[in-house]
Parts: structure tokens; C-alpha cells; sequence
DNA sequence: GTTGAGCGTT
């Protein structure tokens, strides 16, 4: 919103006037930011509006008692409505929930830095962004096939304390060119398989695409890299908040793939962040975890439109919800692993008792045979421990609404591509380069395929990490 | 012809 001041809305405007006519018109009453003629995306026809970004919001008010016509065109000015304010939209839609990471008071390292101008180079671009603090990563993105600047870029500072100096204002001026700032989204949100597709049937709704296990945060001692990726926007701000008393046992991660795909393991938990970074954009109503939690709307945007308002960055619900956190009466809304979690639970999210340990475990991924046919356990909740019985509800009456059915952790197929392995009942036998079977714990690095641990946990590194 | 578009590489 902030952008958003100093911000003309100029309808009415003639199919002529460009974006420099705007700005030559309008630079009369102040400096102009940035003009911007909209235009069909396809046709590339204008579509007889604009806006006009003043430097100084103040002009607004001498803009607007005026009457201005430009390319013969008496146009029309007014306050640009910021987008969570534009309310000619269809309704139900309207807001909120659908914003996807990347505001709020997340913290990041990352800049989106759009409208760069053709001619800037990387050297240019982190000449000046230099002065807000240590700049780690410049990237400029270019059309790959045109080779052409798209107009927009990334800048990834070692502080947010940087990051903060610069979103200070949007709009930054580097050698009087104009250029804006954003916090950059969660590349890693995105559906990594096309962005649909994602649902595998059931309720499970968990098809493929960028499953990212994550969930180190600060208690987690026995986490496989604990490091924080900052490039994604996982929170660790529900460390103890939210009562998950009790355990802060390690997540697990673990992979079963035996081939190498970089998913499998999901894990982490530990009572702190529980780190989903799986993407289901387009679920919306797939409220992961606990549907009691405030923010456990996960990845509710709205279902088919992934991503509409670039915008305006609401707060994350992102990283934030109670994955799992479902207790036993909830259980079969929970199983289903990404279903909406109607069920209702019972259970206040911050009542510290009865569960403990849930963990879930998203099965492995069986390599080439078909599409995640055993995938098990999703979602698979466990209660308090000592409540893992075979014949509960809990896990197996949660598998039920999964694809094979294979069964969570508690009571079968926890983990296993081959859907063998009984984590709760029976030994981890997934593989047997996975000596140890101990569940949460790497073993010494040595984990099946190449996968294994580190691969499905966490998902792949960051270039930066690659780069260590 | 009247309320937006853009989010990644190795």
C-alpha cells in the first residue's frame, strides 16, 4: 500500500498516450515515478488505463482538481485503489487469505526489484544496493530465449537488516533510472510440476511438485542442516508459542527414494516452525494442520489462481501453521493429508495437552513405479505417544483417504517406497543402508539413494549453500 | 475502450 501512494489511476486514456506521454503530462505537477499504460497481455492492445506514480503524494490533491486531457482525450484521474481495496471484485475473493508469503512481517534476504531498465547491468544493480548493506547474489532476469532483459531482478542481502533499509521506500532511483522494491516470493512456493496437477487423488492432494521438507528451527537439535534458508519463508516464531508441548523431538526426515528424486522425507518437527515448504498453491482450502490455528491457512490461495496479487504481499500463512498439529479427534480430517481439514478439531491449538509427538510422515517415493503409489502416512497424525495403536483411527483411518492407502506412520508403511516398513510396530527396514533406523536421526549421512535424508529433507540447496 | 504486472539462475 505504500506503493501505492502517490499513485494515479488514469482511466479513459486514449489507445495513443503512452506511458511517456503520461509521464510527460504529468511530470507538470511533480516527479513522476513511473507511468504505466496497461495493455491487453495477449493482444497487446491498451486497454484505456494507466497509472502514474508521483514522487511526492502530496501532488495528488492539485492532480486531482484538475481536468487533463491528453492525446485528445479527456482522461480521468483518480487515487489508485491499492489492490486489497479494489473491491469491484467478484465476491468471495476478495483478499486476504490468497496472498501467498512474501509480506507481512516475514523477514527475508531477498529483493524483488522490478521495472529495471534494459541497460542495467548486475554491476550497476549492486553498485547501488552496495550501500544498504552486504549484497550476497545479484541476479538480472533475461528472457531465455530473446535474451532480453525481462525487467526485473533479484538482490539478496547477508541482513535483513538491509533488506529493511532498502523497502524502506519502493522505489529506488539508480542513475535516474526508477526502479521498485519488493520483498522477493518464495521461489520455492511455486509448484515446482506445473502447477497442477497436484492432486493425486483423494483427499491427500499432495501429487508432486516442490514437497519440500524443512523444519529446522532452532530447537531441533538433530536436524539435518539446521541452517535457516532464508530464501524461504519459513518462520520459526511459533518455537514454543503455540504449546506443542513436549517434544522437541528431532524431526525426521528421511527418504526412502530409491532413485534419487529429492522428496521423500518430510520432516522436522520438533514443536518449532514445522516448516512445511511444500507448495499446494492452488488448494485453497486445504488447511493443512490445525485448522484452529489463526494462521494455519496453508497455502489458501485461491484454488486454480495461484499467486494473483504480486502486489500486495499479505502475511504469510506460509511456514506458519501447525502441520500435523491435529490432535486425535481431528485425526481423520488431518489424515487426509491435505484435505481440507474440515473435521474440526477437537482441541484448542494451544491446548498443551494430548499430542505430542505427531509426526507424519510422507512416505516415500517409489522411484519409477507409478506415480506415488505407496505413498503412506501423510498426514498420518499420532496423538500423545503411547496412543499409536495399529487399530487406531489415528494414522490408519487417516490413510484412508490417500491414494494406496498405504497407511501413515503409526501403523504401517511409514516411510517405505515399498510400503514395508512399520515405523511404530516393527522395524525401520526401509533400506538397509539405512542402518540405524532411527527414526529422526541421519544416519551418519548414510541414507538410501542419493537421496535419502538430505534430499527429501529440506529440498535441495540453496545455490548459496551449493556454492560453500 | 476506466483499477496492473512482473518472481530466478546454477
Amino acid at each position: 500500500m505504500d506503493s501505492d501512494q502517490g499513485k494515479l489511476f488514469i482511466g479513459g486514456i486514449s489507445w495513443e498516450t503512452t506511458e511517456e506521454k503520461l509521464k510527460e503530462y504529468f511530470q507538470g505537477y511533480g516527479d513522476v515515478l513511473q507511468t504505466v499504460v496497461m495493455r491487453d497481455k495477449i493482444s497487446g492492445k491498451p486497454r484505456g488505463f494507466g497509472f502514474v506514480v508521483f514522487a511526492d503524494p502530496n501532488v495528488l490533491d492539485r492532480v486531482l482538481q484538475d481536468e487533463h486531457t491528453i492525446d485528445g482525450r479527456t482522461v480521468d484521474a483518480k487515487r489508485a485503489l491499492s489492490r486489497e481495496e479494489q473491491q469491484g471484485s467478484k465476491p468471495g475473493d476478495t483478499n486476504s487469505a490468497r496472498n501467498f508469503g512474501g509480506g507481512g512481517n516475514t523477514r527475508t534476504k531477498k529483493i524483488f526489484v522490478g521495472g529495471l531498465p534494459p541497460t542495467l547491468t548486475e554491476d550497476g544493480f549492486r553498485q547501488y544496493f552496495e550501500s544498504f548493506g552486504s549484497v550476497t547474489d545479484v541476479v538480472i532476469m533475461y528472457d531465455q530465449q530473446t535474451n532480453r532483459p525481462r525487467g526485473f531482478g533479484f538482490i539478496s542481502f547477508d541482513s535483513e537488516d538491509a533488506v529493511d533499509r532498502v523497502l524502506q521506500k519502493t522505489f529506488h532511483d539508480l542513475n535516474g533510472k526508477q526502479v521498485e522494491v519488493k520483498k522477493a516470493l518464495p521461489k520455492d512456493a511455486n509448484p515446482g510440476a506445473g502447477g497442477r496437477s497436484m492432486s493425486s487423488g483423494g483427499g491427500s492432494g499432495m501429487g508432486g511438485g516442490s514437497y519440500q521438507g524443512y523444519g529446522a528451527s532452532g530447537n531441533n537439535p538433530s536436524s539435518y542442516d539446521s541452517r535457516m534458508d532464508s530464501n524461504r519463508y519459513v518462520q520459526s516464531q511459533n518455537a514454543g508459542g503455540m504449546g506443542y508441548g513436549g517434544y522437541g523431538t528431532p524431526g525426521y526426515g528421511y527418504g526412502t527414494s530409491n532413485n534419487g528424486m529429492g522428496f521423500g522425507g518430510y520432516g522436522s518437527y520438533g514443536g518449532a516452525n514445522p516448516g512445511y515448504g511444500g507448495a499446494n498453491p492452488g488448494y485453497g482450502a486445504a488447511a493443512y494442520g490445525n485448522p484452529n490455528v489463526a494462521s494455519a491457512g496453508y497455502g489458501s490461495g485461491p484454488a486454480g489462481g495461484p499467486r494473483s496479487t504480486w502486489g500486495s504481499q499479505g502475511p504469510s500463512a506460509y511456514g506458519n501453521m501447525g502441520y500435523g498439529n491435529v490432535p486425535l479427534g481431528a485425526a481423520n480430517a488431518a489424515g487426509g493429508g491435505g484435505g481440507p481439514a474440515s473435521g474440526g478439531s477437537g482441541q484448542s491449538p494451544t491446548g498443551t495437552t494430548g499430542y505430542g509427538n505427531q509426526v507424519y510422515g510422507y512416505g516415500g517415493y517409489p522411484g519409477n513405479e507409478g506415480a506415488y503409489g505407496n505413498q503412506s502416512g501423510y498426514g498420518a497424525v499420532g496423538r500423545a505417544s503411547g496412543a499409536l495403536s495399529s487399530n487406531s483411527p489415528v494414522g490408519g483411518g487417516a490413510a484412508g483417504d490417500m491414494q494406496s492407502g498405504a497407511g501413515g506412520y503409526v501403523n504401517s508403511g511409514y516411510g517405505d517406497a515399498s510400503g514395508n516398513s512399520s515405523y511404530g510396530n516393527s522395524a525401520w527396514k526401509s533400506d538397509n543402508s539405512q542402518g540405524s533406523g532411527n527414526y529422526g536421526a541421519p544416519p551418519n549421512g548414510a541414507h538410501g539413494g542419493q537421496v535419502g535424508y538430505g534430499g527429501g529433507y529440506g529440498g535441495a540447496p540453496s545455490r548459496q549453500a551449493q556454492q560453500q
